[in-house]
DNA sequence: CTGAAAGCGCTTACAG
DNA sequence: CTGAAAGCGCTTACAG
């Protein structure tokens, strides 16, 4: 590979004006200035990233840590996190834990040799460990979507307790009465507040939230289709399934499909996380939508004020219901 | 960040002596080892690898450039590419071209800075200027199911043409004999290659592939949308369209039911790539299936072989048809 | 305006 | 078995 030392030879000046002019430097003689320029096109000279974070220690590189890629979610928000990074000059590298917590801990202790200057995460569940000893050591760092308890960084998210309340309201002005939850693993901070959400909106109409109307999924398609077979194999099935992500809605749509039974005929379906499939499902589904681009965006500013050494706050975005045909009658409004 | 040094003088050893602890060299006296050992673990020292690859020449990381983190497609075989990578011992990092030709040049740009030791790429549109210079500059290179005529690197694959003359055959057992189809850019490989599949298996029927039915997409969900409602707007409309990505499946299915208009009714719809919502659409579609997975797979392997100076060969594997509800009457087989 | 020189944190061939 | 030392490719404070 061509070095600053093949310019600078080349074109007959020190290797400290190499980067004068390829930075920019104010004080570069004109001709000197076009004479590495050409050299530099010449060579196909193509500055050492490596070399060049070294010496600065800084990477200009963020890393995001996602649960699970395959999941729309994550992605729309990782596009909107590498959108918003780009725009302020810096790259991410994205590492998917796929719900694993061995595999996340793989992927931060890559990324925190690497050296990038700032960590976004959505943990998954457990695991959990060295993403402490990070924050702790004063790695610049941003949760987003979701969070870990007792450790003390900036938050992202969107609060959907309000949607959840209204979603309830739509199910029981429809006529449903046993609701049920397809919940994620309970370490999980989203899995929690969504059942939490959801069970203090039932309350409010006097309904119950049954053990056996609680699925434990994981977020991923399989555990969404598991917890509907259980709930289809109760003496009394529940008439409407809230499932907490768009992957264990699919599953419960799989299962559902599996024994011949019909959305909302047979059970109402409704899920957390919108995607533009849900449009096109049959029936159409009911969804809480979260600001995904926007959530990316803010994290992002938030992790680059701390890798900067601004303060960063918290934030915390609004989640709104979609309704559609899944739960019953009423074509909703899409706003 | 404590580094190698504070290590060394902690532990009373030579700056040396840690990396042959850390990297498992042999000859290390046992006593020597454990007292470095637990002072790495008291200082949470972790190696500086931004120094390590200066010093060794290698990252032993793959950039991954695809074009469009948003389609299923892609994000499937981006995950494949991870998974296969990490076996390893390699990272990956992924860029998003958002079927752009400057996103594209500018990834392609970052991820040779930073020296990854070799490049995965499904070219988008135009833009290729900077791969080629890689190629001819000998940056182990790998195409994956697109390519760019003329740059002589090995291409990892999947040959749709024979599930195309499937489809087709499908479609005309099926009573259809307007046919249309939504192309990617034709600049594309797999734009161009999933147009001359359909044409001629159109022509074995005798049927003619006019321009009116040689609708324009750029694999994005609009475009898909747009080629529709000119569709439409003829007087005379397809009776079948065939979506060569999902993406702009999607946006047939969205112009359509703007319009009221049903499948397969109205229109038959098949599209190139399977995705697990086409199970569950209204109706399910059919779609061509790649191997998605194995293609991630035998990139990663031949890319590696490259970097590791190793030979490497293109790799063609087979799409299949997966048919459904979308263009009439049987419900398919899904083997 | 430009050069000489130090140094970022590692790895590794060479001695001993 | 272990240390001293060179060097990877940059950046930048210091001279001039």
């Amino acid at each position: 590979m061509t070095s600053i030392k093949d310019v600078a030879s080349a074109a007959g000046v020190s290797v400290a004006t190499v980067p004068r002019v390829l930075n920019d430097h104010p004080a570069v003689r004109p001709d000197t200035r076009s004479r590495v320029l050409s050299v530099v096109a010449e060579l196909g000279y193509r500055p050492n990233g490596v070399a060049r974070s070294l010496r600065t220690d800084q990477t200009r590189t963020l890393g995001l840590v996602i649960s699970d890629v395959l999941n729309p979610f994550f992605t729309e928000l990782a596009r909107a996190v590498e959108d918003a990074a780009r725009e302020r000059g810096y790259s991410v590298i994205i590492g998917n834990a796929d719900e694993r917590a061995a595999l996340q801990e793989h992927h931060v202790r890559t990324l925190l040799e690497r050296r990038i200057d700032g960590l976004l995460v959505s943990p998954t569940e457990g695991g959990t460990a060295m993403i402490r000893d990070a924050a702790d050591a004063g790695t610049p760092m941003v949760f987003v979507d979701r969070w870990v308890h007792g450790i003390d960084v900036p938050v992202v998210h969107a609060d959907g307790t309000g949607a959840v309340h209204d979603l309830v309201a739509h199910l029981h002005a429809l006529g449903h009465r046993r609701l049920a939850i397809i919940g994620g693993p309970s370490e999980t901070t989203t899995g929690n507040e969504r059942v939490v959400a959801f069970r203090s909106a039932l309350q409010s109409y006097g309904l119950p939230l049954p053990d056996e109307y609680t699925g434990k999924g994981d977020f991923q398609t399989e555990s969404g289709r598991r917890a509907t077979a259980a709930f289809l194999d109760l003496p009394e099935p529940p008439d409407a399934v809230f499932a907490t992500d768009n992957l264990m809605a699919l599953g419960a749509m799989d299962e559902l499909r599996r024994r011949g039974l019909r959305v909302p005929d047979d059970m109402a379906l409704a899920a957390f996380d919108d995607i533009p499939w849900f449009l096109h499902t049959d029936p159409p589904i009911t969804a809480i939508a979260q600001p995904t681009g926007e959530l990316g965006h803010r994290a992002v500013q938030a992790l680059i004020n701390l890798v900067e050494g601004r303060a960063a706050d918290s934030v915390t975005l609004t989640a709104r219901l979609v309704t559609r045909r899944s739960c019953g009658e009423s074509e909703g409004s899409r706003r």
